[in-house]
DNA sequence: GCAACATACTTGTATTTGCAACCACTGCCG
DNA sequence: CGGCAGTGGTTGCAAATACAAGTATGTTGC
């Protein structure tokens, strides 16, 4: 087994709970892609559920909230601005436009795009879900500062920004 | 359309591409769980397609690093420790125990746990991983200074323990 | 003005995940 | 010790997502 250098060694076994089995020094404690996906696996079972109740999961709940804040947008607009990659978008608003919730029509200047529209009973369940969204989000950030929550919120940003390339 | 009653009308229609067309205050680009999961999105996406020559996806990969970290755990501890559901990790492992990564027996003290730990060759493989999960990190944590890393670490780790309530 | 290439999106199929119902084991109470 | 509530884990089936291969439109060079 590899031991730190700089570190005797000892023959008392750590027993603590805290204890790194590892032979290298990665931590995922502190490794960024881990918390983050972590977090978001938690935030998509957690609010998801109750987003159940309207018939909406996460993936759906973020394009229509990326649809009420820009009314209409193309199909690789809303991949680039949500992350979801662009095949999934293109299946969830197949599914959105046959419940009526968005419409979907070609591009006026480039008809290779398609743009997408929430109707007004789209809106109409955005509006109902937006309540909940908030309150979730004081939940999950609790105990936060709003310097601390303005903190996190441009680092996550920079961090998106980073990986677009 | 509902109009800030604040704000004068005006008849010249905004244009520039920050404009939000939403008629509440709500926006995503301050929201945490859409800039979290958003970011989670891109990192499955993005590390899971370097994960991939060596047939690995971002939940076994989180899964095989959480045992490199704590070489024997429960379903539920593992569980527990990635946030990803006891469901999918029982199925993960059960996979994982076919390919010869880990190996599975039923807890000494309480037989209705299972105990997970890997094999030497699972050993090997998240060795192999972990440079280029080093590698990744660095790519989306350009232009972060130490303290702005470690900040972001802490935030997203008061997060996800405000998450399990 | 028409190949040839590029961009924007869609879709068939395979894999992964979510849910609910289930099985395995423990600890407690009579 | 026998039932029975509680905890930990698994699994059949349905829904969601990933990938690769497709269609539709636009642009460029000849």
């Amino acid at each position: 087994m590899k031991q730190d250098p700089d570190m005797p060694a000892t023959s008392i076994a750590p027993t603590d709970s805290t204890r790194i089995d590892s032979i290298s020094d990665f931590n995922l404690n502190d490794y960024v892609p881990f918390l983050i996906n972590r977090g978001a696996t938690r935030v998509a079972a957690d609010f998801g559920s109750g987003l159940k109740p309207h018939g909406v999961n996460i993936t759906v709940w973020r394009l229509l909230a990326s649809l009420n804040q820009h009314s209409s947008q193309r199909i690789g607009e809303l991949s680039d601005f949500t992350g979801i990659e662009m095949w999934t978008v293109s299946r969830v608003v197949s599914r959105l436009e046959q419940d009526g919730m968005v419409e979907r029509h070609r591009g006026d200047e480039d008809a290779r795009g398609v743009i997408v529209s929430l109707t007004p009973a789209g809106r109409t369940l955005v509006e109902a879900l937006i309540p909940e969204a908030q309150r979730y989000e004081s939940v999950i950030l609790e105990g936060f500062s709003s310097e601390e929550a303005r903190c996190l919120r441009t680092l996550l940003d920079r961090l998106f920004e980073n990986m677009r390339r």
